[in-house]
RNA sequence: GGCGCCGUACCCAAGAGGUAAGGGAGAGGUCUGCAAAACCUUUAUGCAUCGGUUCGAAUCCGAUCGGCGCCUCCA
């Protein structure tokens, strides 16, 4: 199976090809646990996770590494920022540690209910400050930093190349830049490795280092964790798209830097989730949280499914309109599979016939640099083909789902089990339906419905079902 | 100012030279005591606008209009 995929680096469509036959070595840059992901956040990881999932229906054997931002980083670059962390501490009136461990648990949280797999390796900043302390020292060894002010900074004109990845070469700094260029630095693209001197507040988080005590600055940490579970030399490093022209440049310098050696094949960003006009962000005060949308009535696999409808590279507009036609949505294929099992028994282990050809169209738009919205027609398409035997469908579709990952495995007609009160109910209703009381049964079922439960007569008799959450939400 | 991206039906959204996927919503129908569910049918001679290249363009080129992102922390 060729898989082809869409590499920042080159800005051009490659085939993949792993640096190890049948193995892949992935990083993706985490979280910084200073307040909740939102839902533009998460979209990222869902990209993440398809990548995965994909890689893995491929064949390949996956070492998926993922980091945890528990140190601080500015609110901005101008070096008058505030630490997240601190900030976040302070607001919440709780150290920065049991800040970082109520977020991340909070993320993971999120992060499962999404159905997205947990990585290989979770780790944290904090926990890795000596192998940022050793990279810094094997960089500085190598030549590529001078100390100005206290700090140690990582002089880009020595790296030839910098900037590549972003095409930065190609731009022009606007003349009289926007930030307050900090005085230390010899070109203002230079970037802290390791700061001693922080302006602004009390920093709590600090570590001794041949440099003085102090903290590491906010690209190192990627470059030494991902080295440090993956080699010096790997296959993808992903993220948002925020992170080619600043994180993921400076990253590739630093790593390249200290190794002499090309770090990482393939770079793959997911674009942003937006908001009315502009992207959703913390800073904007537009975010949404899982939970919210939880809270609005819908499954966190509806905003799974919502992510699936767009390609990763493309920027998704968020409406409750949108989200709302991501949950009938989804809601239809888990009747359909539910409504297949019925039927099939026992489904085959694999598809067969006619289901094979939407399973090779399938294969071929997943491979296809990801293309969800693609395969999620192929998905459709086949699940409503009467010329495909039902067990076929339903094997075919749970094979799909292996990178949708919409829990389809798991669906089934949802079955109540009535309560007395519901059975009493439900007698009650059908002894009136045969007495042609109709208008009795009818209020019958309005109070069954108040209890949550809807009826669907059927010759067979009625049948249950939880009702749906009917909330409008805006 | 520089760089990058986008504009496809009521909504979301694929397609990237060969004659418009899919979902949602709406409409009609079958079934039903009625509903619901299910199933069937239906909804863009056209892909921002105007030119150009081509046998052929939503897809390539140019211009125009509109929108977004990055150049500063950010998924």
């Amino acid at each position: 199976m060729e898989l082809k995929l869409w590499n920042t680096m080159g800005r051009e469509m490659q085939i993949f090809t792993p640096r190890e036959k049948g193995k892949v070595g992935m990083y993706c840059c985490g979280p910084t646990v200073y307040d909740f992901a939102h839902v533009g956040n998460l979209r990222t990881y869902i990209f993440e996770d398809i990548l995965r999932k994909t890689l893995a229906y491929a064949g390949y054997d996956v070492r998926h590494v993922m980091n945890v931002t528990d140190v601080g980083h500015l609110t901005d670059d101008a070096d008058e920022g505030e630490d997240k962390m601190l900030k976040g501490a302070r607001e919440k009136g709780k150290s920065v540690w049991e800040i970082a461990e109520f977020y991340t648990k909070a993320f993971f949280h999120d992060f499962g209910l999404l159905r997205c797999v947990t990585p290989t390796v979770i780790c944290r900043a904090t926990a890795h400050i000596q192998d940022m302390i050793d990279l810094i020292s094997r960089i500085e060894k190598n030549g590529f930093t001078y100390v100005a002010g206290g700090n140690v900074y990582f002089d880009i004109s020595k790296f030839p190349g910098y900037g590549k990845l972003a095409l930065l070469d190609q731009q022009e700094l606007k003349a009289g830049a926007r930030i307050a260029v900090d005085e230390g630095k010899k070109n203002p693209r230079d970037f802290v490795l390791w700061f001693t001197k922080s302006k602004f507040e009390h920093q709590s988080m600090t570590w001794d280092s041949p440099w003085g005590r102090g903290y590491p600055g906010w690209h190192i940490e990627c470059s030494a964790m991902s080295m440090k579970y993956l080699g010096e030399q790997f296959d993808i490093h992903c993220g948002g798209i925020d992170h080619p022209p600043v994180h993921h440049t400076n990253e590739i310098a630093q790593s390249e830097a200290a190794t002499g050696k090309p770090w990482v094949t393939y770079w793959l960003h997911g674009e942003w989730l937006v908001m009315g006009k502009e992207k959703m962000a913390k800073s904007a005060g537009n975010f949404t949280t899982l939970s919210t949308l939880v809270e609005k009535g819908f499954d966190p696999l509806d905003y799974r499914y919502f992510c699936l409808g767009a390609h990763y590279r493309t920027q998704l507009a968020f409406t409750w309109e949108g989200l709302s036609a991501a949950r009938a949505g989804r809601m239809g294929v888990v009747d359909k599979i539910a409504q297949l099992r019925a039927q099939s028994g026992h489904p085959p282990a694999s598809p067969t016939g006619k289901a094979l050809q939407y399973m090779a169209d399938f294969e071929t738009h997943a491979m296809d640099d990801l293309n969800m919205p693609r395969c999620l027609a192929d998905l459709w398409t086949m699940l409503r083909d009467a010329e495909v035997p039902p067990a076929d469908r339903l094997a075919a579709a749970l094979r799909m789902d292996t990178i949708f990952d919409l829990g389809l495995s798991e669906a089934r007609e949802a079955e109540v089990v009535p309560d007395e009160e519901t059975r009493a109910l439900l007698e009650q209703r059908e002894l009136a339906r045969k007495g042609r009381d109709f208008k009795k049964a009818d209020e019958i079922r309005a109070m069954l419905l108040a209890r949550g439960i809807e009826v669907q007569d059927s010759p067979g008799g009625p049948k249950l079902r939880i009702a749906a959450g009917q909330r409008r939400e805006d």
